[in-house]
DNA sequence: CTGATTATATTAAACGTTTTCCTTTCTGGA
DNA sequence: TCCAGAAAGGAAAACGTTTAATATAATCAG
């Protein structure tokens, strides 16, 4: 591997004489200067980045901490934020705490998983990490380790539960008013819903944006009409099954997987969903373009949750950053497709 | 950020004392051992891997160039990449050329490839990197970079066309050659293939291992019986169709995609799959859990390619490596479901 | 042809480690 | 009590940069 000092030699220049011309500072001679950079070309010169970022303090590197890059979202966003950085002149380094791939989830020990996010930025840092993205959905892990030694902190997907720390999320209240009111233009008046696990933020917010776009409209809520499944498709099914018996005319999942099941159940019961039954989901996986009818659903910011986290990191780390935390919800999309516009019957 | 130097002042003791010390090197007494540990706990120490580096010239950093992050596959791989590479204390640093976010797919422009994964290897090692594995499909991408520089390649997840690269991969062959045998042994006499584009090397792969399995059964290879599709669900569709009018009983497409096309064809046609026509898929991808009726496919052997992958690195780091180029070819395992079985008919 | 100014180049210290070589302090056998 | 040898600790150089401070060379107005 070339070093600047080989550089220098071959030049008859003094090494800060090159580090200049090769970092494009002045005080050196436009001659001189690409002579120094004819000779790093040909040498293949390529900084040791350690050792610039030893001397200068600074790494112009992001570190991004994930629960897991297998979660099915995760590599969309890594792959935003990587794209951003690229673009900004950063480097980033990305961290897994492999959560699903270990326990299937987030450790059910809240000592463990705390130890994990610790001991995972104790690594960063020790890699000199200008800052550190948390992203995942379970910001609440890294709020201990927050505040105190001035580690620049932004959480990603997620709301930190602290409020020293900035967060970019996508905004669940809005994307479920938005499709409760498309059922509702639809014609749907007695509509079902399908939520998460009662503790989960999300389905929180899901219903909330729900029961105001049902208050906003005269509809009533019947909370007969909500029921809890566990994400997975079977849950959506057997809860799919109850609604059709409640009599609704249209319901709403929490994800895609649910909605699925619901699909599933209409299907195989000679339901016309599209037309006696409006569905969507949440999340725009894969699998709702591949069931038929089509799922409608709703599709994450991914892009701009990582392009919006890295530059509010950028900002922090240049002193740009607001006066106040923040506090950035982005809006989904919703996309119609066959489930509730019943082309296909 | 406390440092070496810290520990040193508070303990009284040199720098080099503390280095050995917290390094676990002979050379200093028990007692003073313990202490030196007990204040950079305390001070929460934690060492500059930058520093390190630098100075002995080796990172324990291995860095994987993907293709795509967001490439379905990828991200188990990088995991089990990244859980070995935890396991053996090493650290790693992932690269991401964004191809498929970028382009759609690889560039057609093969200069324009060339010259990304060249500044990515630049990056690479601009970082120190201590060697690289190349993870993606394109390996001939990353053939002309290699041999000079002495720099250390591993290539995952596809064959390195370059004699001198090792790498670990999956074999197709084998696994179609199964497929084609189950497919035998369940009554199939008259065999369908779609296969990918005639220049894919899994296609060409795939096709082989078909036609050795028929050839082992005394069946006679029917050319009419092997269409091209472009791995996309609706070529699936239509070669399904042209694939039963062909009076097939049994059809392996070479992805799942394409399979859940023929799949869809089959159920809109009232022909029962799994009993009528078996059907079978490959890459065990999400979706083949979720139709009806569920694909047989065939899984990937994603996490020891990874595993895998890392340990080949390391064994060449340590000078442990085999003294010709590993070639690693995996199997994969076949998923039997309903579209085989026939459980639901 | 000065002297002052500016442009260009160099010296040397520093970043936080590791590691070689050297010095000091112990230990214990004679 | 001495001395050899081992154990413990320290000094200093080095890794490849950046960057102040400084020196030298070029330019130019008077």
């Amino acid at each position: 591997m070339s070093t600047i000092r080989k550089i220098s030699e071959q030049t008859n220049l003094s090494i800060a004489t090159v580090s200049k011309a090769l970092n494009g500072k002045n005080g050196v001679n436009q001659k001189t200067r690409d002579m120094i950079l004819a000779v790093a070309e040909e040498l293949n010169y390529q900084p040791n980045l350690n050792a610039r970022s030893l001397k200068s303090g600074r790494s112009r590197t992001i570190g991004i901490i994930t629960e897991d890059f297998t979660v099915f979202n995760a590599p969309f966003i890594m792959d935003s934020m990587a794209a951003a950085c690229d673009e900004a002149g950063y480097h980033y380094i990305i961290g897994n705490m492999r959560f699903y791939q270990r326990y299937g989830n987030i450790p059910s020990d809240e000592e463990e998983s705390a130890a994990i996010v610790h001991s995972t930025i104790r690594d960063m840092l020790s890699k000199q990490v200008d800052g550190i993205i948390y992203l995942g959905c379970h910001s609440h892990r890294i709020v201990s380790l927050s505040g105190h030694k001035g580690i620049k902190f932004v959480c990603a997907y997620c709301i930190s539960s602290d409020p020293s720390i900035s967060y970019v999320t996508y905004n669940d209240e809005k994307a479920a008013f938005e499709i409760t009111e498309l059922l509702i233009k639809q014609g749907a008046n007695r509509i079902g819903m399908i939520t998460g696990p009662a503790e989960s933020v999300h389905s929180i917010n899901r219903t909330r944006g729900h029961q105001e776009a049902l208050f906003a409209n005269g509809i009533p809520y019947n909370p007969k009409l909500t029921l809890a499944g566990d994400w997975e498709r079977d849950s959506g099914y057997q809860m799919g099954e109850q609604l059709v018996k409640e009599g609704v005319n249209a319901i709403f999942a929490h994800n895609d997987l649910m909605a699925l099941g619901v699909l599933e159940y209409c299907n195989a019961h000679d339901i016309a969903v599209g037309k006696d039954l409006k569905l969507i989901g949440f999340d725009n996986r894969e699998v709702s373009t591949v069931c038929r009818p089509m799922l409608s659903t709703v599709a994450l910011p991914l892009y701009e949750i990582g392009q919006t986290a890295i530059r509010l990191m950028l900002d922090i780390l240049n002193g740009k950053a607001p006066s106040k935390t923040g506090e950035i919800s982005l809006n989904c999309s919703i996309i119609e497709r066959e489930s509730t516009k019943g082309s296909r019957q």
